[in-house]
DNA sequence: ACGCTTCGTCGAAACGCTTCGACGATCACT
DNA sequence: AGTGATCGTCGAAGCGTTTCGACGAAGCGT
């Protein structure tokens, strides 16, 4: 393995003017330039990582942090990632993975102190994460995929909730519907202070208001079985209901199996919108699902770019910057067998 | 940030010894090992990795190499990511994540050559993969998930294929299925030298041989279309059958979506069993699908465990292994409601 | 022709660690 | 008491870069 001294060496320069053309840190002339790329390219010169990282004070190493729990990555979440790596690695930086759970906050600092990483994204944020405080203690540059309640001097990619809900509830009672409910993720979720959860719920409530709805949240656990109940649970409490909206990916499925079982066909009988799902995900249904589709791999390309950005330092500003889900029209909403509007235009009356 | 001079000076001993009692390459008195931790802990050091890196020619970086062509990672690759990247981190390691398709084999020589990384994970290895003698050439220790067709000095893990599609085999003719069809890959796919795709097709012939039984199989596009018309084409060609095996995955769910189309009920017309799926997935088909479960993120950690073995260096024996998917029978798979056997035990005359 | 910048290059000092050879002290046997 | 080992520690030489200060050579205006 040639080092920058065989390179000097056989370009008859010093080391530093190596470095110098390779960094550009300085101004080297042509001629010298041409004799260095030569060198290098006989001896098949490749810097050492470790030895630049150390001089340098800057690995080239970004960190992509995320709490590794229960059932591994949804797709979206896998989506983030390789989004991620594919932006670090066009950006000549490397993407390291690192399994961080809300309670290894000791291991996170010392990733933090390490002095590996020169920056960080952090995924799967809660509205108050203790690993944004040791992250900035340490030092250590960061953005958030998701973010805390509190984002004052923070820089963030996160999903715009607020837009995605109201977008699809528009779409729902643009088609006729009025009695929409929507499966959220679990009590348990909700009570852990997991953004997404929250702020589709508030998003929901404030989206029907607008309409002139009544909103009725039921809570979902993250599986096949969860949906099934979820729904059992929200027929119970709105027999006349036409419409689901879903955030739980998991027990989305679980739902159209309950409506199939119980003889109602989608979206004839029951149209049902995915909330931040992946394409390929909602072409999985039968039929395929009407989706709000999330940003995928661009939110993870994004949240490097903005890290990057921090790095270069020149401007130190928060990149903050809310990304809303795209809705895809598929075949499972339709315009409901029996409109529960009384008269259309006029706000219903069905505030129990 | 405090260094090992800082420790060294408050301990009152030598760099030296303070290297001596983290790495534990010498023998250190216990006294003397006790002032080096009061001292350590005091000053909060942590080892900077870049220095220390440089110093032992070891990142303790390992690196995790995959195409990320087209649609992100299925759940299975994901599967294999996180364990990866959990028993890296549970080892003390980093993973970095990198992006190499079959076409950068530029790119991988460069990251090869810039010492940043002690050993490398390849996955989504094809039969013959220019990548793995880049590496090998480069001098990279290598464990491959998935394998190449010529494994002769080489580590990998990989999926058992030929006994998963043996005992899926079995279980459907156990249930009294005569009439199986395989729904593979695409046949780019196959071309490509894919090996799953590959081993498997060899594998459902040599099973269904081993009952006697003609076997059929269909490729199919990885997509709900692409399932459509693969089992569209199936009964094109076999109009008796059965039962569906699909290695698919995505594919299985326009499958299920056809055979609902046609009026067929799964399971008691139709049987489908899933290959080398995660529960995840399995479970979110309705109904819930009889599937080979796959080892999921244990090849991951099997995978960085046989890599940092090789890296000890103690044994430079290869690590082969082949993983099984277990059977988990859900609910689509049942005694055929018409049996095709014109009498039990008897090999059928079925071959046209 | 004079000082003054700017340009292009060099040598040497970090960067923070590991590792090697050396060396006194201790210990176990003769 | 003498002789090797073994143990515990130290000092110094790297590891392969970056980066800083210095310095001769040009180029400029006057």
């Amino acid at each position: 393995m040639a080092t920058m001294h065989d390179v000097a060496r056989l370009a008859r320069v010093s080391v530093s003017t190596v470095s110098y053309v390779l960094t550009g840190t300085r101004p080297i002339s042509q001629a010298t330039r041409d004799k260095v790329l030569a060198a290098m390219a006989e001896l098949d010169y490749q810097p050492n990582a470790m030895a630049r990282g150390l001089a340098s004070r800057r690995s080239r190493i970004l960190g992509l942090l995320m709490p590794m729990d229960e059932r591994g990555l949804g797709a979206t979440e896998t989506a983030f990632v390789t989004g991620a790596a594919a932006a670090a690695s066009a950006a000549g930086y490397h993407l390291v993975l690192s399994p961080v759970g809300g309670g290894d906050l000791d291991d996170l600092r010392r990733l933090a102190s390490q002095r590996m990483l020169d920056g960080v994204v952090l995924m799967e944020v809660q509205l108050a994460d203790e690993r944004v405080t040791v992250l900035q203690e340490a030092g250590v540059p960061l953005v958030l995929i998701g973010r805390t309640g509190d984002t004052t001097a923070l820089s963030y990619v996160d999903i715009d909730f607020e837009q995605t809900v109201r977008e699809a509830v528009a779409h729902l009672v643009g088609l006729g519907h009025r009695s929409i409910v929507y499966v959220n993720h679990s009590a348990a979720t909700l009570a852990s202070g997991y953004g997404p959860a929250l702020r589709t719920r508030d998003a929901f409530v404030s989206a029907m208001a607008g309409h002139g709805l009544e909103p009725l949240m039921i809570p979902a656990e993250d599986s096949a079985a969860g949906g099934r109940a979820a729904l059992a649970a929200a027929f119970a409490r709105a027999p006349e209901l036409t419409a689901v909206l879903a955030m739980n990916e998991t027990a989305i499925f679980g739902i159209l199996g309950e409506l199939t079982g119980r003889g109602l066909s989608v979206p004839d009988d029951v149209s049902v919108v995915s909330m931040v799902t992946s394409p390929q995900v909602a072409e999985l249904a039968t039929p395929a699902l009407t989706a709000m589709t999330s940003p995928g791999s661009a939110m993870g390309r994004i949240a490097i770019e903005a890290l990057l950005r921090h790095l270069d330092g020149t401007g130190d500003e928060r990149h903050q910057q809310l990304l809303p889900c795209a809705l895809e029209i598929r075949g499972s909403t339709a315009v409901p067998r029996r409109p529960t509007t009384d008269a259309p235009g006029r706000p219903p009356d069905d505030g129990g």
